[in-house]
DNA sequence: GTCTACCAATGGTGAGCTAT
DNA sequence: ATAGCTCACCATTGGTAGAC
């Protein structure tokens, strides 16, 4: 078998998940109507136990089919992505898990690897969607499951972030030399924090870049000409003085955006048709 | 082996803006 | 007036290195 088929077997069948009852855990059905309310608010304090729980239930998933004796699928965790496929097969196959709990206020998955990661196309990415089976109480039900591939979600969130000087795009820096807990892997948006004056100044610098100036590129090349906006040293001072200096070396105040790269805002076309799917789930008459 | 320092990464809430 | 949405911000976690 070659990667892309593995990839491609794993992917449908986790698509037919969707219905699915996980019996890992079950919230007990409430007897009063206080108590019901009160579950209502904090039933998705479930959704990162819940979460890993569908990840661990996702490889033992897929382990049941047959692979060939090629390998099987193993969990990796902390690691990226979730579920690899070990075995003798290069590059890697691997699928990143992310789960959703619809009747939460946004999808708050990240995916914020860097999109030099993906040039295989070895990667894919699942988005779970689980309720509890009678929304407020019982077992995690899966009740839809979308597959993408992990580059064109880097795709999707690089393009439409980048837009300097209002918001930049950081590649990870060159962390090679440094032990495995200090690696870094992802990307990072600044969003401009100066006044009109300022901004204005900002743009006039990005224009002068050329055609093309606000199309995202992973190249050295271009991080350095951002990376000359943001300055050295913008988030650490904050004072007259650094703002001066800031000015004299054309770099401007920005701030670090910690939203950045949650898969709700990064306006992938496939992963937005199946939110929309799902939201008929937050219908609770729709659900029996 | 244990403790301290440090760090990347994630899940989640709510103030305030906007369209109706 | 209000429902929905955008965006700023927070709390917390799991992990390693290095000193002792």
């Amino acid at each position: 078998m070659e990667y892309r088929e593995i990839l491609e077997t794993a992917s449908t069948h986790l698509a037919s998940m969707k219905g699915q009852i996980m019996p890992v855990l079950e919230v007990a059905r409430p007897n009063d109507i206080e108590y019901a309310k009160h579950l209502a608010k904090v039933i998705s304090k479930l959704s990162p136990l819940v979460g890993n729980m569908i990840e661990y239930n996702v490889c033992t998933e897929l382990n049941k089919l047959e692979w060939l004796n090629n390998g099987i699928w193993r969990r990796q965790d902390p690691g990226f992505p979730d579920t690899v496929f070990d075995g003798n097969i290069y590059p890697i196959p691997g699928i990143e898990i992310k789960t959703w709990f619809p009747l939460a206020t946004e999808i708050t998955a990240r995916f914020k690897d860097s999109i030099r990661f993906f040039d295989d196309d070895q990667t894919n990415v699942a988005l779970v969607a689980w309720l509890p089976e009678f929304i407020i109480f019982g077992k995690p039900k899966i009740i839809d499951v979308w597959v993408g591939t992990a580059k064109s979600l880097a795709m999707a969130r690089d393009t439409h972030y980048n837009n300097p000087p209002d918001y930049l795009v950081f590649e990870p820096e060159d962390t090679t030399d440094r032990t495995s807990n200090l690696q870094q892997t992802n990307t990072n948006g600044y969003k401009f924090q100066g006044t009109k004056n300022e901004f204005s100044k900002a743009l006039e610098i990005v224009k002068s870049w050329g055609e093309g100036y606000s199309v995202y590129d992973y190249s050295a090349e271009y991080q350095g000409k951002i990376k000359q906006l943001l300055g050295s040293f913008s988030y650490r001072l904050d004072t007259n003085f650094a703002k001066k200096i800031k000015q004299l070396l054309g770099s401007f105040s920005y701030r670090l955006d910690t939203n950045f790269a949650k898969i709700d805002r990064i306006e992938h076309l496939e992963l937005e048709a199946f939110k929309f799917a799902c939201i008929e789930y937050k219908n609770i008459e729709s659900y029996y």
